[in-house]
Formats: structure tokens, sequence, C-alpha cells
DNA sequence: CTGTTAGCGCATTCAC
DNA sequence: GTGAATGCGCTAACAG
């Protein structure tokens, strides 16, 4: 098992067939200006000396890689699996590879990730940045030695940039009216924290879809978790301490909802009866539960990642089309 | 935002510093035979130029891209999103990339994929083979080509291969020996299509546990599925419709579990009272669910996927040690 | 239609 | 301690 065949080279073939290595490039590349007849003689000897192009040296003399990257927070949520093959999907349709990374929100680590990929000379980077990523310099120095990036999800607020990003807002005023609609009085945020612009983006759109019911805003229906189990255990806990509890609640995301559903049962709450919840979705699982949340948000990752995988790929190979910005709206699934 | 910036050369250092590009070249990788002064010089300039190596240069020169390939039947299921994401920590880690194809079952698809990767000269690739993968001359034809495969999880029953696979019968015991002694008289497998050998050897493990715990084995309580929602559906109906119905549920993966659970409930059964379910687990909910299934018999991707990381790199630094077979207990866990 | 030549950027062997 | 020369495998400009 350890005998390394050298693979056949161009000049091998051209050897044996007593013509010139330019001549086999050409007619294994289908070539119009090569005879019928030698494409075929050279394709056969290929075949023959299980010839096979070595990248490398094609990618090295070409400038060019056929490889894009992927970089994510993380590999294993089922939010960013999702985008992950949609991605893979669309780059294997243009006979792209996809190289992947994640970050685990670290800065360097992030960092270390897209001079890797720069060294690597991909075509193009796709990426969701990392919450606590502030340097952006990246993208300017990336964008000026001829790699193109769009960003998705997880998008820096700059303009000129190219993303693809999921607009909260719509979503959240879906929620609100279906809560508003069913009677519900009370109406809590239980929000990620605020370092995060995720969570900001949801405060204010909860904000503006109150106002828009002509519910009243009280500052203590906003409730904060550092959205570890803990932390949401916590939220719940201050949550069922109030006066006038809240009957409705919007979260942060599916994990938090998970966590505060199963403290609220603890507590003796009645699931969609005592107390309903909408999240923002990034855990699918709602179709199997015997008693699931009212609703959830949905922000359509696989959609998300294969427009942006589209976007990049239109600058892949027309470098010159102008920025796209893209939202989609955030919609509400019952 | 057009402007290309072509990077700076080891022969432009050169240049500027008056020196020849071999020098340069050294000084840049710390050879002892370069004097510290030149050294330092070289760098400085290198990082005023903004010099980055052309890694496709070194890859095509050095022939090692420092890069391993995943092909998986899927990116987008957990169970292989834990895998990728400790892949990726593996090879960080080591300072390699890490390629991603999903071949969704599609043994052309998959075959094209292997393809892209061998001609790309990865350093090594890992591998879960699809459903209905046959053909399985590839691995002969990477590892002689000195690329080395290991496989994890859906694994070829070929021996002289290296691989890292989980025992079913293991779980299998245990889920069995956890029934009988709750008194389940009746204990049935909802299996998957007998086509898969995942299915096979459930069902060897299912009848050696029945065997061991002295229990009858009626062929009726061996319910097949073909997996999807309606088979799942249809599987929970002859259950329900059977003389003696079995209190306790064994299957073939967490979405059968779900979709069974689900039919039973709509046919007035009470979970955890009525029926029991223990399933090979490849979606973690359980511990959000309200009324989860008994237990689960664990796989633990992660950990196949970092060891078969761990083989590979072995594999890849030191190309003849002898193959390894691994093989993980499954594990029930409640 | 085909051959000759050159060069991509780098590491490395051989000189000195 | 440093420089000159070579070649990895391939494509492409130029020449016929």
């Amino acid at each position: 098992m350890n005998k390394v065949n050298k693979p056949a080279t161009i000049k091998e073939i051209a050897k044996k067939l007593k013509i010139s290595p330019s001549t086999v490039s050409r007619a294994l590349n289908d070539h119009p200006s090569i005879g019928l007849v030698t494409t075929m003689r050279v394709k056969k000897m290929a075949e023959e000396l299980n010839y096979e192009p070595n990248q490398t040296a094609i990618f090295f003399k070409q400038r060019k890689t056929f490889t894009i990257a992927v970089i994510l927070p993380s590999l294993s949520e089922p939010f960013f699996s999702f985008a992950i093959s949609e991605i893979e999907n669309v780059a294997s349709a243009q006979r792209y590879t996809v190289l992947m990374g994640q970050s685990l929100d670290d800065p360097d680590r992030e960092e270390q990730i897209l001079k890797t990929f720069k060294n690597h000379r991909v075509d193009g980077i796709l990426m969701s940045i990392g919450k606590k990523t502030t340097n952006l310099e990246f993208i300017e120095k990336l964008e000026s030695s001829g790699i193109p990036v769009v960003f998705f999800d997880c998008v820096p607020s700059l303009p000129n940039i190219n993303k693809v990003q999921s607009d909260l807002s719509t979503g959240m005023n879906e929620a609100v009216d279906a809560f508003v609609a069913r009677g519900h009085k009370v109406i809590a945020l239980v929000n990620g924290p605020k370092t995060l612009p995720a969570s900001e983006d949801r405060k204010v759109a909860y904000l503006s879809a109150m106002k828009r019911n002509g519910m009243d805003i009280l500052e203590k229906n906003i409730i904060e978790t550092d959205l570890s189990t803990e932390g949401n255990e916590k939220a719940m806990d201050s949550i069922f301490a109030m006066s006038e509890r809240p009957s409705a609640i919007i979260s942060f995301n599916d994990f938090v909802t998970l966590d505060l559903m199963k403290a609220a049962r603890n507590k003796g709450l009645v699931l969609n009866q005592d107390i309903f919840f909408i999240s923002y979705a990034n855990y699918p699982l709602w179709q199997y539960m015997e008693n699931p949340p009212m609703g959830r948000i949905e922000q359509f990752p696989g959609m998300q990642a294969r427009k942006a995988a589209e976007i990049l790929f239109e600058r892949i190979e027309n470098s010159d089309v102008a920025d796209q910005q893209i939202v989609f709206k955030s919609r509400l699934v019952m």
C-alpha cells in the first residue's frame, strides 16, 4: 500500500507520442486548433498512463485556484450547517471547491484563518464574522489584493461592502402582532448581551413593533441573558418574580427559548396556556415537539448563504460588478 | 475597490536589498546559514513590501498542500456537523486547512468530488461513504497515488484500510437490558431499509441482545421503514395494529423516533407510560423536550471524527504506520 | 495544425 | 554566509 506511483505528466505523454508538450496540453483542453486525430491519440495515451492534471501546477500558473473559502463562527451550529450545505451546492455546481474554517468567535483565530486563506490564493471568501470582531481592516486588504469577500448573516455595518443579511424587524413585527391579536397585554423580550449587535437589532425591532401596536413599553420587560443555560434560567426566574408577569415572550433564539420553556415548566407554568413563546429560529425541532413554542421567526440561513455565494461567484466572474447589499425579510412561522 | 495590488515576491525583496532571491528565501524561512543581520533586513523589507508567500507556488514546488479533504454524505446533518467541527479543530491545530464536499449519497457525485480532491493534491482524505456506494476501487487508487484515506462512521467493510467506527451492539445491549429490567415483554425494532449495512448491523445487534436476555424473537417485531416521515408513520400504524403490541421500541435513529412518538401521541398513547422509546442518536434535542424518549444510543460523532483525523495526520507525517481499525463502543444514555 | 521558448514563485543543489 | 542555476508541471505567446 505504500508504493507511491508518481502520476504521469504532460511531458511523458508527449514523449511517448513523440509530439510536443504544448500540443498535448492543448489536446487535453480540447483546444480547437488541434486536429481531431491528434486529440484522440493524446486522450487515449493519457488514459493509458493514468494521467491526472496536477492542479497545483495549474493553480500556480493560472493565478486561480477554483476554490472559495468559508469562514464562520462555528461549523457545528445548525444555522450554519444549512448555510454550509447550500454553499457547497452552489460551489460544486460551478466546479469550485470549498475551504472551511471556524473562528469560534475568536478574533485572533479569525484573522489567522483569513491569512491562511489569502495565502492559499482562494478566489473568494464567504464570511459571517465573529461576535467579538472589531477590526475590519482585513476587508480592504483582501479586496485590494483581488480577493472578493461577501458577508452573510453576521455582517459588518459598513457601506460599500457586499453582504446578505436578515431584517429582524419584519419577523418581530409579525410576532408582536400575533401576540397582540391573541390578547396578550404584557409581551417581554429576552435578549442577548448588549455587546452584540444582534441584541441591539432585536431591541430596536421590539421597541418599534410594540410602539406600532400601541403597547406600553416597560424597561423591565426587556430582560437580558448571557445566553448560557444558567443565564436563561435566571431570566425565567426574574420573569416569574414579576408582579405583572408577561404572558408572551419573544426571545433571542431557540436555545434561549428551550431553556426558558423548561424553566417555565419547572415552575408549574403550562406552555401555550400560561405562557407563550416565539423566538428567532436557529435550531429546527419545533415540528417534532409535543408542545412547541407558538411560533418562530425564520431567517432562512440556507437562502442567505445561497444568495451570498451567488453574489460571490458573480464577483469572481466579473470583478467590477456593483456592490450588493441584500436584505431578506425575516418571517414569523407558526 | 478594484485596484488589484499584485503581492510582492521574493524576487522584488531581493532586488530592493541587492541580494539574491535564494538568500531571501532562506532568510524568510529562518535558515540557520543566513546571518542574523541579513535575516533581519530581509524580514523588515518583507514587512514593508507587504510580502505574503504565494502558497500555490509552494504547494506546487513542495508537492504538498497542507490541506486535507473531508467528504461526507451531507454537510447539514447534525451528526456530521459535530464531526466537521472537530476535524477543523484538529486540522487547524496542525496548521492544515480543510476542504469539504458532500456526496448527498450519490455515488457519481462522490466519485467526482474525490477526483477533484485528488487533482488538488490534498495531503489526505477523511471520508464517510454514501449509502449507495458500492465501487470501492477509489481507495486503492488514492492510496497508491500517495493520498492516505481514513474512514469514519460509514466505513467500507474491507480489511487493510484505516477506519474508525462505532460498535452498534454495545448500545443495543444496554438498551434491551434497560427495557427488560423495566419489565417490558415485547420489544420492537423499527429498522431502516434492508439495503443499508447500518440496518443489518442494527438487526444483528438486536437479535443478539434479545437472545442474550432470553427474550422471544418474533419477526413481526422487526418493522422496516424507508426512513421517510410517511414510512415512519406507517411503521407506527402497523405497531398500533398488532395484537401483542410492543411497549418498548428501539429505532433506527432520532428522526424515526420523533416521527413514531408523534404518531403514537396522535393515536392517544401516552409517551413513557404506554410506550417507551430508545433510538440511535443523531439529532440532539432530548435535553430540551418535555417528554423525551427513555434513552438514546450515542455514537459520539465528534470523537470518531477526531480520532479519524488524528490517524490521518499520523499517516501524513509517517507514511508507513500500520493500518488502524478503531471501534468505539456505542453507549446508552438515559 | 504543431513546435519552441519562456516563465509563473519558490526552494534547493551546487558552487564559492 | 551568500549567489547562481535549476526545475517543479503547466500554459501561452510567438513562430512557423
